[in-house]
DNA sequence: ATAGTTGCAAAAGCTTTGCAGTATG
DNA sequence: CATACTGCAAAGCTTTTGCAACTAT
C-alpha cells in the first residue's frame, strides 16, 4: 500500500466534504483530521491504534469520534473494514485502490495484498447458484512466510 | 449442514478421547458433553449461545470450560472457528465434512455454505507468488437473498 | 437559534485469567 | 495423591451509548 500525496489527500477531503453535504452532516475539523491521519498510513490499523496515534500527535479526539468517523468513511467508500480473525476490526484506506484480498502470515502477522480474478468468478457463479445478489466478499489466506525477516517481525509483534 | 447420528457421535467421541490421551489431557464429562452438544447442532453458533443452551438443558458448565473445550476441539480438527464480520467467533462441527465456504445474507443474516474449487487454485497460485505456505483460508460472500422468507427471518433476527 | 457532534465516562459484549476447590489418572 | 481441570467472579479488550457541553450551519 503506497503513501498518499498531499494533492491526493486534498482530493479525498473534497470527496468526503461532498458526501457529508449530501447527507446533511457537518464538516467538523475532527472528521477531516481523522481522514487525513488514515490517508497518511500505509497499513491495516485498528481503531485503538488510530486513536492513540492521534493523541500522541496532540490531536485531541475521542474514541467515540474515531469510531463514528470510521463508520462514516466506510459508508462513503473511503475506508474498508476487515476482520483478520482476531475479533477486532481492522481498517485501510480505499480510495483509488484496486480491490484486493489479503494473505496473513500466522507467525509474524504481516499482511500482504493480492488480486486474483477467480474470486469474482466465484462471486458470480455462487451468487447465481444460491440466488443471492452478492455485494462484496472477504477472502483471507493464512500461511507462513518463507522469509528471513519473518523471525525478526515475530519479535516485534509479540507484546 | 446435516444432523449427526448417535453412531456418528460415538465415533467422534472416540477421536476426541484419543486426542486427549495423546496430549495427556483429561477426559472430563464436561468436555464430552460439550462435544455432544456441538454435534447435535446444525448451525454456526457462538460460544455464548452454546453456553446458554447447555445451561437450559440443566447441564452445569462454565463459560471458561466452554471456551477451553472449543479451543481443544479446534486444535484437534473437530470444530472450525469463523469470523463472520461481527467481532465475534462462530463455530461449527467439522468432522467428516467437506471443506466449504460461506455466503451470508446481509439482511436476514442467514448463513449458506458452498464449495468452489477455484479457491484452491487461488491458494496455490498466490502461495507461490508471495512465497508463503498456505495453511487455510476464509472466504465469505456477502449478499442479499432473493428469497420470500428473507423478510420473515429478518424479524426473527432483530433482537 | 437549532440540531448535529464532540468528549467523557460508563456500560455493554465477548473472551481470558486467577484462584480455590474438585476429580481424573 | 499429584496435578489437570472446573466453576466462579473479576478483569481485559474492543466497541457502543448516554448525556451535557459545544459548534457548524
Amino acid at each position: 500500500m503506497s503513501v498518499s500525496t498531499p494533492e491526493h489527500i486534498k482530493e479525498i477531503k473534497e470527496i468526503f466534504a461532498a458526501h457529508l453535504e449530501q447527507n446533511k452532516q457537518r464538516k467538523t475539523p475532527e472528521r477531516f483530521a481523522i481522514l487525513e491521519e488514515i490517508y497518511m498510513r500505509t497499513d491495516h490499523f485498528d481503531a485503538e491504534t488510530l486513536y492513540i496515534e492521534m493523541k500522541n500527535k496532540n490531536f485531541n479526539v475521542s474514541r467515540a469520534t474515531v469510531y463514528n468517523t470510521l463508520e462514516l468513511l466506510e459508508s462513503c467508500g473511503l475506508v474498508v473494514r476487515h476482520q483478520f480473525g482476531d475479533n477486532q476490526s481492522r481498517y485501510e484506506k480505499s480510495y483509488n485502490r484496486r480491490q484486493h484480498d489479503h494473505l496473513i502470515c500466522e507467525e509474524c502477522k504481516e499482511v500482504k495484498e493480492f488480486c486474483d480474478s477467480r474470486v469474482f468468478q466465484i462471486e458470480t457463479k455462487i451468487g447465481e447458484l444460491l440466488k443471492h445478489k452478492i455485494s462484496h466478499h472477504s477472502l483471507i489466506l493464512y500461511g507462513a512466510c518463507e522469509d528471513v525477516d519473518c523471525a525478526n517481525r515475530q519479535k516485534m509483534t509479540k507484546n
